[in-house]
DNA sequence: ACCATGACGTTTC
DNA sequence: CGAAACGCCATGG
């Protein structure tokens, strides 16, 4: 089923290191789906299911923006945790983003 | 089976 | 450079 598809999201995203981020589409595009950064997104919003924490907040576009914030509990959430991990926020939007960038497919 | 939706991404205006 | 149009694929009605 897809719902080992969703496993692998799950598994992938809940190694990624605290103050980092990364993309949709570097986690779909890892799985071997570039094209599936949508479903990634499904994933997430489904994530509250997994067997494992996810780490959510995260994962966000591939611009840096907090696409999914209005997603969790309370939508200042997100930005919250990411600051406490050292990301800084602005205009939810990821500042350096593109330094703080985790790949799965180069770094796992 | 068909249509609409979405925490996306690329291409095209 | 920003907005819109597509493409993509799992899910739900």
């Amino acid at each position: 089923m897809s719902q080992d598809f969703f496993e692998r999201v799950y598994e992938v995203a809940s190694k990624i290191p605290e103050g980092r981020v990364t993309t949709y589409g570097a986690i779909a595009e890892f799985l071997g789906s570039r094209r599936s950064a949508r479903v990634v997104g499904w994933a997430m919003n489904q994530c509250h299911n997994a067997r494992v924490n996810v780490p959510a907040h995260r994962v966000v576009n591939r611009i840096g923006l907090l696409s999914g914030k209005s997603h969790f509990e309370h939508p200042e959430l997100m930005q919250k945790l990411l600051e406490e991990e050292g990301v800084q926020v602005v205009e939810n939007q990821v500042q350096d983003f593109e330094q703080l960038f985790w790949n799965p497919s180069n770094e796992l």
